[in-house]
DNA sequence: TAATTATTGTTATATTATAACATTATGTAA
DNA sequence: TTACATAATGTTATAATATAACAATAATTA
């Protein structure tokens, strides 16, 4: 294993990690975990669990994303999310395209809010929902 | 059944809408769909899907919110949110306790948000992770 | 009052996720 | 370099969350 490969985020994945990480990269758009096995059992990895400590593990170092409202996962395309502590997506309501927002006043904003009580977060998850461009001509 | 009640969000709930709407409203806190169920077997509903059912309806008309992170239902605490368009919460990740957030600022400046791409959205959901008052102590 | 739409009831099943336990690999400090 | 700790893996079973498909009934509306 080449150990200077994925230093991107300070993080060298495992076997398994990179197997998976490969797998939802390479997919461009959000993936399931039960479709990621599916792809991934000529590979080796045959049980639901090696999947989700995978997942796991890389939506802890950030290197991708869970979309809550969807249960499935995408690559992170920022460098501001580090550390998955603050992400926001558009997703289309029509066609499920999903893709990560990345806007400073936004992130800015959000990361600065606190509640009426005071409390300060440490994270923060956004999904905004509409029709993407081709949707809403149609 | 008397017709007048619940009119706050123009909405007459149904027999079974009801009864899991006041499960929910009760709970003051997130509460789980198959907990809801063990809560009105009692008086009749018996299945999951009639559950789900009721649930998915009182989303639609706002009456309650889905915490997606945590598969979870609490009851709508503002009268901003209708049709549950534009929803944000605070989840302690000690102890759980999560509490919609009702900031108008927030609400305007996320409801005019517009991606790069220029996409205006018509529904969002915020979740904000960190330590509540009480475990932030701890 | 017929037609339409919303709601309910029911059984079965699909989808998403974790528990528990044994083993192997990797990193760290004496 | 050995022992200790920590992280990752493999495996079986099962828990938790959610929907499909179909039949029947109730409520609304034209």
């Amino acid at each position: 294993m080449n150990k200077m490969q994925n230093m991107d985020k300070q993080q060298i994945l495992s076997k398994n990690q990179q197997i998976i990480f490969d797998i939802i990269e390479k997919a461009k758009e959000p993936i399931k975990a039960y479709s990621i096995l599916f792809n991934v059992q000529k590979k080796g990895i045959k049980a639901p669990l090696q999947v989700y400590r995978a997942l796991d593990k890389l939506v802890e170092i950030g290197k991708i994303h869970k979309i809550e409202s969807r249960n499935s996962f995408v690559a992170c395309k920022n460098s501001n999310c580090q550390i998955s502590k603050a992400t926001a997506f558009s997703i289309c309501e029509s066609c499920e395209e999903v893709s990560e927002i990345s806007d400073n006043k936004l992130s800015k904003y959000l990361k600065s809010f606190q509640n009426k009580a005071g409390m300060k977060f440490k994270k923060y998850n956004l999904e905004f929902f509409g029709l993407c461009k081709k949707c809403s001509i149609k």
